[in-house]
DNA sequence: GTCTATACACCGATAGAC
DNA sequence: GTCTATCGGTGTATAGAC
């Protein structure tokens, strides 16, 4: 017999299904793309009808809602273990940072799309599903600062050289690396522009 | 009475109406974004039913094929145009380039996002849609090197830098400049790291 | 609360009459 | 070439069984 009351173990069982129909929508998402996603096929996938899904969701919408603020909280886990042990010199850790984001972004392209694309013609994530992405920019921020880059259009070019990459090597070339393989230069670029110290990238890779 | 055969003028009309369909598309995506373009509502403006479109294009990606065409033919005359008055020095001419590329993107936001982003799920552009895009890149080539810019990494760099700019720009901030006004900095780093002589940008703006 | 059955409005696309 | 009618698909709403 559980000791807990049957408010929590209902409230368990709630939150299993709901990551059921998330997890089944990644699933599709992973295979046929993002916006192949559809209610019936979640619901078939969980053994489910379609308008059952509206037990746990209030739209489709809110399924690519859920998704979203998942998967930035996976990143912002994965992110502050990872800054935990960035190489020592500022120039290093920059890269490592970037590789960090490349390798999240790269292991799943659909799941890139939703988070830094806009790839779903109605969908604007909620202020709760937002939520997290913001703290991963103001650990980026605080982190990148202890590295020597203030100000916060220095975190912006940061962020949109790392894009401007990633976007057409995914595009383009998914599985390739033709974009990719020019991050070092890139970042060896934003360290000599932003003044950070050390020798470069380039030459030991 | 016409001098042309009968032949020609019904090539003539046919045209005409291609143009009619394509122009309410765009229309339609301007106003409302490119997913919201409906067959229903573009053979409405024109004064059709949505099946009658079916005589003139095989499908709706059809006529998305068309719009990308027909935008990529309109840069690529844009270009070779704007390409005949660049400033003297690599630098200035460089940054005039991309100004021009952002001018014509930040004019349309819908027509960037159908021809620099695969905003359409499951949209592909043609072979012939796609030639004057690679044209525009052969041409872009072609100047960038005349300019001291040699090798495809760079160029598939300076494409990168931009668009990683006007992604941003055009996703998060419609209509401001927070990170457009990066451009000539960017364009700096870029210009030093490739070699180009001449005076830093950002100093004299 | 959770799920099903049914239905609705809209979509792209097709068939066939004129 | 354009029409009407219709098809299979979608997201979504609601009534009601359990």
């Amino acid at each position: 017999m559980s000791v807990l009351p049957n408010r929590d173990r209902q409230a368990e069982r709630r939150e299993a299904t709901r990551r059921e129909i998330v997890d089944a929508a990644w699933e599709i998402a992973r295979r046929d793309g993002l916006a192949a996603v559809t209610l019936r096929e979640v619901a078939a996938m969980i053994g489910m009808r379609s308008p059952s899904l509206y037990s746990h969701f209030d739209s489709k919408n809110a399924i690519y809602d859920a998704m979203f603020g998942q998967a930035w909280t996976l990143y912002l886990a994965d992110m502050r273990e990872h800054h935990a042990r960035l190489p020592e010199p500022p120039r290093e850790a920059v890269l490592a940072i970037a590789e960090h984001f490349f390798a999240f972004s790269l292991a799943d392209a659909a799941r890139y799309q939703l988070l830094n694309q806009h790839a779903i013609p109605g969908f604007t994530p909620s202020e709760a599903a937002y939520a997290p992405s913001v703290e991963v920019i103001g650990l980026l921020q605080d982190t990148l600062r202890g590295l020597g880059v203030t100000g916060t259009a220095d975190v912006d070019l940061f962020l949109a050289l790392c894009g401007g990459l990633l976007d057409r090597q995914l595009a383009n070339e998914p599985g390739g690396d033709r974009w990719l393989r020019q991050l070092p230069r890139v970042i060896d670029m934003f360290a000599d522009e932003v003044g950070l110290p050390g020798p470069s990238l380039r030459s030991s890779r």
